[in-house]
DNA sequence: GCAAGGTC
C-alpha cells in the first residue's frame, strides 16, 4: 500500500513528521485509542480542549509504517449531520404531505453540533492526513463522510484514511493503524438512503394521518392539551404488527376441552408416564369408547424399544441478535440495556464489538489464546484449563453459522477478567455471558443415551421415554442451559405388564402467550431474513434483464 | 409538531 503521496507531502517529505488528524465516534473512543497509541511515545499523551466541551483533542507522536507522524486525535459524539427538507416544506401546512415524497432535503451541521464542525475545520486546516476511527458499522462508514465533507471544506489536500477495528484492545488499535484502507462509499450510501425513506415515509404519514384523525374524531386543539401526534415510522410498523397480531390471537382464542388418554407404570426402578399417541380427542366421545376399549382389555405388551445416543450441541458463535436474546432469556434484560452494558464492555476491552452479525469464527482467529486468557478464572478458569488439556478431549472446533456481515467477529471475550470493581451486576453477568459461550462453542456436545418405548393396550399405542445423561460437556460450562435426564423402568420386547393407572383425563387448549422481547427479535429477524431474499430475488431477476 | 440513527 503506498503511504503519503496524495495530499500535501505526505511520506515524501524527507524524514519530517506528518501532521494527522484522528476522528472517533464518540470521546471515549478518542481516549482510549489515544491512550494506547501513545504508550512508550516520545513525549507521551497531551490533552487540550477544542470548542466543543465534549470533544477534547489528545496529542502525541507516532511511527505508520516508518512514517514519524504527529497525531491529534478528537471524536465527533455519532452524526454530525441530519437531514431534513427545505424549509418551505417544513410547516405542517405548508404542502400536501404526499408532496413530501418529492420535496428537496438537504444534509446538513445542526446548530448544536456547530463547535465540533468547527474544531474539525480548524484542526483539519493543520494536518495533512485524516484517519477515520468511526465504528465500523455502516452508521460509523456514514459518519466517517459527514466528517470527510466537513473537512475537506476547510482542507482540500487531504490524504484520507480509515482505521478498521474490532475490538479496543491494544494490540487490535496498532494492527489497524498499520494496515489503514480507504472509507468505503457504498456503505454510506446505503445510509443516506435509508435517511432519505425514513424521513419522506414517516414526515408525510405522520402528518396526513395526525390531521386526518384528528378532523375524524373532532379532537378540539384549543381544548385538548394532548400534543396529539399519532407518529407513523418504518421501522416501528412491523414490530407493533407482530405484538399486535399475537394480542388478537391471543384475544381471539377460545378455550376448548379435550380428552386424552394416560398410563402410568410403577415398578421397583422407579415410574414411567406413557403418553396416548394420538394426542388428544376433542369429542369425549369418541375418547370415552377409546377408553372403554382399553380398560376392557388393560393388559400392556411391549411392541417397541429404542436405544440410541443422542447429543446436545453447544450454540453457534455469539452474534447480536442471539446476545439480545439470551441476556432476555437468562436474565430478563432488555436488548436496549444489553446493548448498553455491552457497549460498556467493549469500550473498557473487555469484548470484541458487540453490534455484528457474524456467527462463524474466522480459521485465522487464535480461539486456543482466548481460553487461555481465562484460565485464571475463579468459577470457569477449571473449565477453560480442562479444554486446553489435550487428553480430557473436550475440545471441538466451533460450528459455523451461515451469516458473515465481513467487518466483525462473533463476540467474544478480548481480556480476562475476575470482574472490575466498577461493574455493575448486569456487567457481571454479560461479561460471564460472553465468556461462557465463547468456551461452550469450543467444546464437545453433551450425550446421553434416550430409551424410547412403545407399548400396545387393545390396540392403541402408548410412548415413553428415558434419557440418562452420559456427559454434560459444554454444559458444565454453559450454565445458562440444561437438560433433564429421567430414568424409565428396564423393558424388554414382547413383555406384558398391567397398567398401574389407566385413565381418562380433560384439559383445555391455551391461548398463544403474548410476544417475549425475545420472540419479537426472532420475528424480526425471520422477516428481515425474507426480505432479503426477495431482494436477492429481485436483483439477479433485474440482472437477467439487463443482459 | 414529523423518522431513525448516532451519542452526552
Amino acid at each position: 500500500m503506498a503511504y503519503g503521496g496524495g495530499g500535501g507531502g505526505g511520506g515524501g517529505s524527507g524524514g519530517r513528521a506528518i501532521r494527522v488528524l484522528n476522528v472517533a465516534e464518540k470521546p471515549s473512543v478518542a481516549k482510549a485509542v489515544s491512550g494506547f497509541l501513545s504508550k512508550n511515545q516520545q513525549g507521551g499523551l497531551r490533552v487540550r480542549d477544542g470548542r466543543s466541551r465534549y470533544n477534547r483533542i489528545f496529542e502525541f507522536n507516532h511511527t505508520i509504517n516508518g512514517q514519524p507522524c504527529h497525531m491529534s486525535f478528537t471524536s465527533v459524539t455519532g452524526h454530525l449531520m441530519e437531514l431534513d427538507f427545505d424549509d418551505r416544506f417544513r410547516r405542517w401546512h405548508s404542502c400536501d404531505p404526499v408532496d413530501l415524497y418529492h420535496a428537496s432535503v438537504r444534509k446538513f451541521v445542526p446548530e448544536d453540533k456547530s463547535d465540533i464542525r468547527r474544531t474539525l475545520e480548524e484542526e483539519a486546516r493543520k494536518c495533512q492526513w485524516l484517519i477515520l476511527w468511526l465504528d465500523c458499522d455502516r452508521e460509523g462508514e456514514n459518519i466517517a463522510f459527514e466528517v470527510i465533507e466537513v473537512c475537506t471544506q476547510a482542507n482540500r489536500n487531504l490524504n484520507i484514511w480509515r482505521a478498521r477495528f474490532s475490538a479496543l484492545i491494544e494490540r487490535e488499535i496498532q494492527n489497524s493503524l498499520q494496515n489503514l484502507v480507504r472509507p468505503n462509499q457504498l456503505f454510506a450510501d446505503a445510509v443516506d438512503l435509508r435517511q432519505e425513506i425514513d424521513l419522506r415515509i414517516g414526515a408525510s404519514f405522520t402528518r396526513f394521518q395526525t390531521m386526518f384523525l384528528r378532523d375524524a374524531f373532532m379532537i378540539n386543539l384549543a381544548t385538548d392539551d394532548r400534543n396529539l401526534v399519532i407518529s407513523y415510522g418504518p421501522c416501528q410498523f412491523p414490530t407493533l404488527g407482530f405484538v399486535v397480531e399475537r394480542y388478537w390471537e391471543n384475544q381471539s382464542h377460545e378455550a376448548e376441552e379435550f380428552w386424552t388418554i394416560n398410563c402410568t407404570h410403577n415398578t421397583d426402578e422407579g415410574t414411567a408416564n406413557f403418553k396416548w399417541m394420538r394426542g388428544h380427542f376433542f369429542d369425549y366421545t369418541c375418547a370415552a369408547i377409546v377408553y372403554e376399549m382399553c380398560i376392557q382389555e388393560p393388559t400392556v405388551t411391549v411392541t417397541e424399544i429404542k436405544e440410541q445416543e443422542k447429543l446436545k450441541y453447544p450454540p453457534l458463535p455469539l452474534s447480536t441478535l442471539e446476545l439480545e436474546k439470551r441476556a432476555s432469556r437468562f436474565f430478563h434484560m432488555s436488548p436496549a440495556h444489553t446493548m448498553k452494558v455491552a457497549e460498556d464492555l467493549y469500550q473498557a476491552g473487555f469484548i470484541s464489538y458487540p453490534r455484528t452479525e457474524t456467527d462463524r469464527f474466522s480459521e485465522k482467529t487464535d480461539l486456543r489464546a482466548i481460553v487461555f486468557e481465562q484460565q485464571g478464572h475463579p468459577l470457569w478458569g477449571s473449565y477453560a484449563q480442562l479444554l486446553l488439556n489435550p487428553e480430557a478431549g473436550l475440545w471441538r472446533n466451533p460450528s459455523s453459522g451461515r451469516r458473515d456481515d465481513k467487518a466483525h467477529p462473533p463476540i467474544h471475550p478480548t481480556r480476562f477478567s475476575p470482574g472490575e470493581s466498577g461493574w455493575s451486576r448486569d456487567h457481571h453477568r454479560l461479561y460471564e455471558l460472553v465468556v461462557r459461550h465463547f468456551l461452550a462453542c469450543v467444546s464437545q456436545p453433551a450425550k446421553a443415551a434416550e430409551t424410547s418405548v412403545e407399548i400396545d393396550i387393545a390396540g392403541e399405542t402408548f410412548s415413553s421415554s428415558g434419557r440418562v445423561i452420559h456427559a454434560k460437556n459444554y454444559l458444565d460450562v454453559y450454565t445458562f442451559e440444561s437438560w433433564g435426564g429421567s430414568m424409565i423402568p428396564t423393558y424388554t420386547l414382547g413383555q406384558q405388564f398391567m397398567p398401574t393407572t389407566l385413565t381418562l383425563d380433560s384439559g383445555v387448549t391455551r391461548p398463544p402467550p403474548l410476544l417475549s422481547e425475545a420472540d419479537l427479535l426472532t420475528c424480526m429477524d425471520k422477516a428481515l431474513g425474507q426480505m432479503q431474499r426477495c431482494m436477492s430475488t429481485y436483483r439477479s431477476c433485474l440482472i437477467d434483464i439487463m443482459q
